[in-house]
DNA sequence: TGATTTTTATACTGTCTCGCATAATATAAA
DNA sequence: TTTATATTATGCGAGACAGTATAAAAATCA
């Protein structure tokens, strides 16, 4: 459960020698350090996790957190950047080709679940909905980034919806912005019911139900 | 900001005279303190509350906590059930009254709001959506708490939306299960929000939306 | 080889944490 | 009064916690 502490000393050959650091080399790799960290934090939030848990975990000790991330703090935000990336690059393909609306949005919402229910001692939810339902209110610029998470996530819902509507897939009344607050909407209740251990045929019923709800039964 | 430690001596005057106990009388009201860990709670969550702080905020020491309410994490299951106690009192006559479905919601997610964005240091959410972010996934029995909190909603939507058909404000294909999924999830969704201080007027724009996609805009 | 640089490893410090043991206090009953 | 009971008040103790100081280790450079 530890990074092996000698890394092979592989290189890509193709790539640009890097042009190897002078001291000591790391015993870790950053990415999976900053993954592991990422993994304990979704499954018990800020307060409950311990620095002796994330240095057990990332196989780092603690000067070593220290020196790559900063306190536990910066590690927490660092870590939920990461999540963010990961979750907009397993979307992005989905943003960017066009399909039509009901099978993007259902595409979208696997993947989401996928995302929920991942995880070796249950599910673990959204991390952005976590975050807001604990350090948002009291640290403001923990908050600010929480917030960037829904706009970004309404935003992208919303040029969805534009896009069918030019189509011609949703009635002309349709209100992109309003459908889009909907989709959120409904990210955030499976991402919630997912941390109350609701199967996943259910969020699946769930989804299903919200997407003839916003496109039309008839789609 | 602690309760008066002697209170007035006055029972109620019709009230069956209440057999004095024996001992040492107690310095608090339980419901006055339990109200005020509620407080707590919902601002910083289980993790980030100490011992200390409730001590302070009831006014009561801690051997005295323990001996009310428990443990911490009894103090906290104490102090959710006490939360979905107000919440349930607060919605009571609007689930009993029959009214237009439309006026329904609309007086439902008004009342949310406020207890969402009560609160003096911001506002605090959903105290069922706090939980299952945090404490949910380790702790069984809390929830299987929170679980049935969801479902409480759920069912009461559900039964607004049952109703709501057979008086033929919908339409016959309407399906009050998924509606009622719906509403739950736009409960969560302005919850979730509330607490990273979306401003109330555009909480109450995403509930109008919601209503007329869950209605039907003529309605 | 020796000096320099970067990281790891160990251990420490002061603070906070929870839960409880003990003693003091305030009431009712005898 | 004295005794029994129920609470408050004080504070202890073992452990967890975040962050850091110091020393050892492993690499490059000269």
């Amino acid at each position: 459960m530890v990074q092996k502490s000698r890394r092979p000393s592989s290189v890509k050959p193709g790539a640009a020698a890097v042009p190897r650091r002078r001291g000591r080399p790391r015993a870790y790799e950053p990415e999976v350090a900053l993954a592991r960290a990422l993994d304990l934090f979704r499954k018990d939030g800020f307060a409950a996790t311990s620095l002796d848990d994330l240095s057990a975990a990332t196989g780092m000790n603690r000067p070593s957190l220290y020196g790559a991330f900063g306190d536990k703090r910066e590690l927490y935000m660092k870590s939920y950047q990461r999540y963010r990336d990961d979750a907009r690059a397993a979307m992005i393909d989905i943003f960017r080709n066009a399909q039509p609306i009901r099978e993007r949005l259902a595409r979208i919402y696997a993947i989401a679940l996928d995302i929920y229910l991942s995880g070796e001692s249950g599910p673990r939810g959204c991390f952005t909905v976590m975050t807001a339902a604990s350090e948002a209110v009291s640290d403001p610029e923990i908050r600010a980034m929480v917030l960037e998470g829904f706009v970004e996530l309404d935003k992208a819902f919303a040029a969805c919806f534009r896009h069918a509507k030019e189509k011609g897939e949703l009635p002309v009344a349709a209100d992109p912005e309003l459908l889009a607050h909907m989709a959120s909407a409904t990210i955030h209740t499976i991402a919630i019911r997912a941390r109350a251990r609701v199967p996943r045929k259910e969020l699946e019923a769930i989804v299903k139900g919200a997407i003839d709800l916003m496109c039309g039964v008839k789609g």
